[in-house]
DNA sequence: TCGACATATGAGCAAGCGTTCAGATGTCGC
DNA sequence: GCGACATCTGAACGCTTGCTCATATGTCGA
């Protein structure tokens, strides 16, 4: 036991709020079909409801429900034409973050400009 | 309705193993207590179990469990020292993934030598 | 204005996940 | 070798979460 150790990485611990919102963030990529849907809108650009439960392979409500969770927490965005709903990725962060986690799962080590192509 | 970027959609998606993968690692990261332990030792570098339990806090059964999990995808390694275990990260996607994830909560743009300190 | 369609929402149920307790393994000091 | 300690493991309970069904809102064509 170490208890300087333990004193000086719980003085370093950010705060509970940041550590809550950012364990949710990977909790929304931590779900095979949200998984999929995120890729979807990654390849494909911007697409319908209707389009992404097609490729998401699930009814268009679990999609829809899906998408509400992604859209509260700034992962994709909407664009609504007449009865139409586009939805697009939001952020770049979150291209990056399957880059690194493919990475990682392929244990290709870090390059500074990572991966990606 | 546009079947074709559906196909095209559905034909740049990765094989099924790769995004349940995928998704286990960001489940990885998905529950605040094992946030808080990796970031630990992110913070602290190489602990041993009970120092960790410490930080987490939470007791050193759950603990254990956690880091088998993690170990078994290879984002923390023990070194064994008598009969102490200690836990180091075993991996720098780690370390990157949760600074793209604190850009994203704090909605700060990517730089491309990604931010963090 | 009316019916059809695309999407959104709410309730309820089933499954996955993390915790705890209890017990096993292995190492050190005497 | 024996007792104490650090860690690991297995089983079971409770909570969270995502799905489906049913229904509501809103838009377009006739």
């Amino acid at each position: 036991m170490d208890p300087e150790r333990v004193a000086s990485a719980l003085a370093a611990m950010p705060a509970p709020e940041s550590i809550e919102e950012l364990a949710q963030i990977f909790g929304l990529l931590s779900d095979p079909p949200r998984m999929r849907l995120i890729i979807a809108l990654l390849r494909g650009g911007e697409m319908c409801v209707c389009d992404i439960a097609a490729v998401s392979g699930h009814r268009e409500s679990a999609v829809s429900h899906a998408l509400r969770l992604l859209r509260a927490h700034h992962v994709v965005r909407v664009r609504r034409s007449g009865r139409l709903a586009y939805y697009r990725l939001d952020d770049s962060h979150v291209r990056m973050l399957l880059d690194l986690g493919l990475s990682h799962i392929t244990h290709v080590p870090v390059a500074h400009s990572s991966a990606a192509h």
